[in-house]
DNA sequence: CAGCGGTCATAAGTACAGGTTATGACCTCA
DNA sequence: TGAGGTCATAACCTGTACTTATGACCGCTG
């Protein structure tokens, strides 16, 4: 991934908030998979025990976290531990953050996967970055001994691995199908034109139309990407897009330029959920275009998916609209 | 917070699927920070300046990282550091973690906020589990230097705050708004029904209808919260709510209980899109009955919100649907 | 009432992860 | 060729989080 083309600028920016590195001011991973034990067992040895570790350091942790957030989270008593008020927000809190830590993981082991895995899923970028993790995980639920491996690329180097019988399961976004293989739709994907909250498009009353799109610099990933294609062929009615504000390589480093105030971006919907939900990027409407691609899963023609490929293929019927 | 009333059970299989916990397999938040760091300035030097870390400190951990991880995520060449194709996606995936960390930091601030804190706060429980710290990430980047302080409690506590001037802007859902307080809708809730995927019930065709899930023993919340009362009144002309499978007292407890398999539950859509997105719960259709109320904030009358509070307002507005 | 089984807290000792500074190797560019 | 950037290695230090051992408290039960 390219290095942000103007270091000092946009990170600044990203940068100021907290000062202090937030891993000073949140507790560890461990500190909130013990919090929610403790919430769901209701004694602090019991999850002490749960996750392998003695009573005491439990304990400790327990108020290590309290001292840090300077909260009571959890009530003391001699016949075991409940929550406090202020302890049941945290604990949900936390939750969606070890969520979102099982899914690194689920990704993660996938990554590592050696060659001889169960179960090889090649996936575009897109799928690998949002959806698979999600996918991962339920699969793991569902089949707990299924090891995986992932590789991730572009529409053909997925399609060479499913031919070379070096993967089991595809997925792919974009219009076409690759030779010789098969698939089923399972979902859509949308670009969305976002932008920051201070952004004047954010503060519009009516739809931006097509023409003013094409017409206006953006912060685009680099020609021959996905979502690149996709917009520029959306948009070739009207001239095709201008030239870009900023071309990153990254969707990562899109959004961060975006959230800084840089300027309005172009980028899936699955990319920016958590951003427009926690309002630090604004979805700006379009009107008259429609920039949208399939996601399909693919496969050889003739091989079924069977056994774990079949599994995780159900698992994502239906997962999105 | 009730304990979960079988503990070995429903806590064997949420404990199950990767027996070591989590935190031993997944890098910690400093180390995920870096990465981004990393990923968005295109140095380890850099980055690690801007963590406040040395260079020598910084180079060790990413490598830690990759031995944990088992992949190389970083391309090390004498006039940079960019990311491999695998350290884009674990980067990506390590991004949703860290925001999730961020709302908690956002949240765990506001609870800590000293009562003459400039923006004082009084919301719902829902509210404050789900939105709130989302909101607070916007408003901390908009404004930086505003500190909030969060008092959550239900609909008659927040009133109270509010007339006794101890807060600034409440937050509440439910249909009726408390006597003396001026009110905006900014939103609203749906109450969705939900089973883990291998249940019955998510493999049905059609939706349910009312008077079964009136007749079904299902995991609620208690009596008298906010979630139940919805529930009971839409269910009322067909004979109310069947004696509950289990009655907990925390959204958390009743997600964990359902994605073990319980049974089904019915919880706010906005406690369930994590679940919903990664497959461990599967939205069941129902037909025929509204269930759903509005997300409103509330203010004494006469007392337009202004400054801070209004700046707070206003991001919220529009951030649902 | 004594004693058992459960809770949590405290204390003392150890291990290691992550930090530091100092230094060196490598590349690029003026 | 030397200056300025990159990253890696080495030796050392420190604090955190763990361990085991123990004690205090509560409630149930014989």
């Amino acid at each position: 991934m390219t290095a942000d083309p103007r270091p000092g600028r946009a990170t600044a920016q990203l940068a100021a908030p907290g000062a202090a590195p937030l891993a000073h001011r949140v507790p560890d991973l461990g500190a909130l998979e013990l919090l929610l034990a403790v919430a769901r067992l209701g004694s602090l040895g019991r999850a002490a025990r749960e996750l392998g570790i003695s009573q005491p350091a439990a304990s400790g942790r327990i108020r290590a976290m309290e001292r840090l957030l300077g909260v009571a989270l959890v009530d003391r008593s001699p016949r075991g531990s409940r929550l406090t008020d202020a302890g049941a927000l945290v604990t949900d809190w936390a939750g969606r953050v070890v969520e979102a830590a099982e899914a690194f993981d689920a990704g993660a082991q996938a990554l590592r996967g050696r060659r001889d895995s169960r179960l090889r899923v090649a996936a575009s970028m897109t799928i690998a970055e949002y959806l698979l993790p999600g996918w991962l995980v339920a699969l793991r639920r569902a089949r707990p001994d299924t090891a995986v491996s992932l590789l991730a690329g572009n529409s053909a180097a997925v399609a060479e691995r499913l031919l070379a019988h070096e993967a089991d399961l595809g997925f792919v976004e974009g219009t076409a199908v690759p030779e010789g293989l098969d698939s089923a739709v399972i979902g859509h994907d949308r670009l969305l034109v976002v932008a920051a909250p201070g952004h004047p498009w954010a503060r519009r009353r009516g739809p931006i139309d097509p023409g003013e799109l094409a017409g206006t610099a953006l912060i685009l990933r680099e020609p021959g990407s996905g979502t690149r294609q996709v917009l520029d062929a959306g948009l070739a009615p009207y001239g095709g897009v201008a030239e870009p504000l900023l071309e990153l390589a990254s969707t990562t480093a899109l959004k961060a330029a975006a959230v800084s105030g840089a300027g309005p971006c172009v980028l899936s919907e699955l990319a920016v959920g958590e951003e427009l939900a926690a309002h630090r990027l604004v979805k700006v409407p379009v009107e008259g275009v429609r920039l949208r691609r399939d996601l399909r899963a693919v496969w050889p023609v003739g091989t079924r998916p069977a056994g774990p490929a079949r599994d995780l293929l159900s698992l994502t019927r239906g997962a999105l609209e």
